[in-house]
DNA sequence: CAAAATCTTGACAACAATTTCAAATAATGA
DNA sequence: TCATTATTTGAAATTGTTGTCAAGATTTTG
């Protein structure tokens, strides 16, 4: 005997699996206490568990969100995963992860998803490429909600979601460093072709615009390095092979900062006397580098958090069509100095 | 219309359900090659998906690997998913994520497992307590292979899976130090109650013992507290402040390492030159540090990726009840030189 | 050319639950 | 006391598949 179901229960008791069923899934129909208790005795003495497969088959709805993303390797990833995981299991959810590296096949996936009637979908800016676009408005015309996270996708502008404008923290961050004197700051990236990384740029040339200062486009040095750490060593040598003179470095994000630094400190520059460094994100390599990072946070686990709330409200009906932002915020360390100091 | 079942399709081609489903289903069922054809044309056309749930149900197997992990923030754990993730999605299979933290039920977590005739379960050796031994032998009962990860847990001997042999990764770190000419070694951990943590000093102790180097408890510094990082810290301080002297160090993993340098920094000590420092794991984070951390390597991704293997062997009937064991090797890179050097 | 074997297909019963509709019983009111 | 209402239960349909068994059509064989 693999499985205990309800029909057994309904053998054992003498009711109907009706009743059973009625006693067993929670629902608010009536039913006398005693045959409740009865009921419930019964089923604990044969363990039973609900299956869950038969369940959804007939609601046609399953209790899991499906979370797609890049990778997991990724801090800013990880975070947002544990942010959600805590939404979701706190509302009886589970979450099925989804890795969209290169070798798995993108359709696939969807149609994993769709087959599997999951209940809501909470994927990563980063991983909506052009092809998968129609595959989420099907899935949202099943009344399958959709909720992005990180950055608002160009090619999916009619998606909603939790986003983090780093247009606005690369104005942060570039405003912080103005303020402490700098002027000759450089932004230092990996390829441009995310969309959050283009942003930041694009905050960090307002807002030296905004304070009258020059920026020019090469004040963007660019690499193309897979390995955020590798990608951090060459673009450290890059802008200083470059012959411009910068008093401060805004980097795409930690890891790249800590490739920099290490970079720097190899060829005798020190952080923050010689030059100040600032990262992105504030993630744990933000406190273990030497000097501790100085960074502008962006909250991956809240913004986990807030997507599995969003998704779970969108499938109650209720708040369709509304994105949430999250605030930027300068965290001090000690890899930034005053101008000079 | 929101889904396209057989049912439409065998209306819309004028075949039974029973015909459809034999060329949907990839049934091996012979059919001829112009109804094939017309069917899957008329499925293409209709958007169908197959639902999941129904063919689970019928053939009582969902294609999905349950994984449970203590945390994902755990750079080792996040390595061991990604080649677990890489491992199922070859083989058609997903992987469902639960984060077994503190707040979240660990007897709701099974029994969810149970409910959805899950195929397999993978789970972290840190994540078996008492309670869950027993959930765990039912599942086992009921075909569903059960594999755990990391180390052989002393709470449930007779299962088998991917493990990595501490004991045996301490001695070659130990030898290894002992080869470069240091006799003083401490052996800086976290809280020992993980059986890894204490095969490690196990492994340790041996191969000191086996040198005739004389070996204290004194030598084992342990902190509790829950940031590997500022555990480190904290550390590094202990054992500078025990007033005994030491030539090296061995952490229990490498983000302690790296809490470990940061603090012997601060003092002005430097490493490799005044101590060595062996960290453990080979995470990023051994390559982001200054200087780079000698380390032992724990391939947490093969280690995924051989559990995944594993789980789907044993879920096909081949390849009961057995385990493998990876070997550790030692990474050279800065943190560590020659006694006296 | 009839009989046997092979190919294709269809009807229908599972799978394990939920849910609608109706029936039986108990309680209430005139 | 009888009709009416409320309470509790059961029978049967339904969800979308798969798989068994049998039947019809077609080909092969003696």
């Amino acid at each position: 005997m693999a499985h205990a179901t309800i029909k057994d229960i309904a053998k054992k008791t003498g009711f109907s699996i009706a009743t059973v069923s009625r006693v067993l899934s929670g629902s608010d129909y009536p039913t006398s206490p005693e045959t409740k208790r009865f009921i419930e005795q019964a089923a604990k003495e044969l363990g039973y568990v609900p299956n869950i497969l038969a369940r959804s088959l007939k609601t046609s709805a399953s209790e899991e969100v499906a979370v797609i993303i890049p990778s997991i390797m990724n801090l800013f990833y990880s975070n947002m995963v544990m942010g959600i995981e805590e939404g979701l299991s706190r509302n009886g959810y589970s979450m099925l992860i989804y890795l969209m590296n290169g070798h798995s096949d993108r359709r696939a996936i969807l149609k994993s998803i769709r087959g599997k009637r999951i209940s809501g979908v909470i994927i990563a800016a980063d991983c909506i490429s052009e092809d998968i676009v129609s595959q989420l408005t099907a899935l949202r015309k099943e009344d399958v909600p959709v909720v992005v996270t990180d950055y608002k996708p160009v090619t999916a502008e009619s998606f909603h979601g939790v986003f983090f404008d780093y247009r606005i923290g690369g104005q942060m961050a570039t405003n912080y460093l103005l303020k402490l004197g700098h002027e000759h700051i450089a932004y230092l990236t990996m390829s441009i072709d995310r969309t959050s990384r283009a942003n930041l740029w694009e905050g960090f040339r307002m807002a030296l615009e905004n304070a009258q200062k020059p920026v020019s486009p090469d004040d963007k040095f660019v690499s193309d390095n897979l390995s955020e750490f590798e990608a951090g060593k060459e673009l450290a040598g890059m802008m200083l092979d470059s012959g411009r003179k910068y008093s401060a470095i805004i980097a795409n994000n930690d890891s790249v900062a800590v490739g920099i630094m290490i970079e720097l400190a190899r060829r005798g520059i020190r952080v923050p006397e010689d030059i100040s460094v600032m990262g992105f994100d504030d993630s744990v390599f933000s406190q273990m580098s030497f000097p501790a990072l100085t960074t502008i946070r962006v909250d991956a686990e809240m913004i986990g958090k807030q997507a599995s709330e969003l998704v779970l409200l969108e499938r109650e009906g209720r708040a369709i069509g509304y994105s949430v932002y999250l605030e930027p915020s300068v965290i001090e360390r000690q890899s930034v100095s005053a101008f000079g100091k």
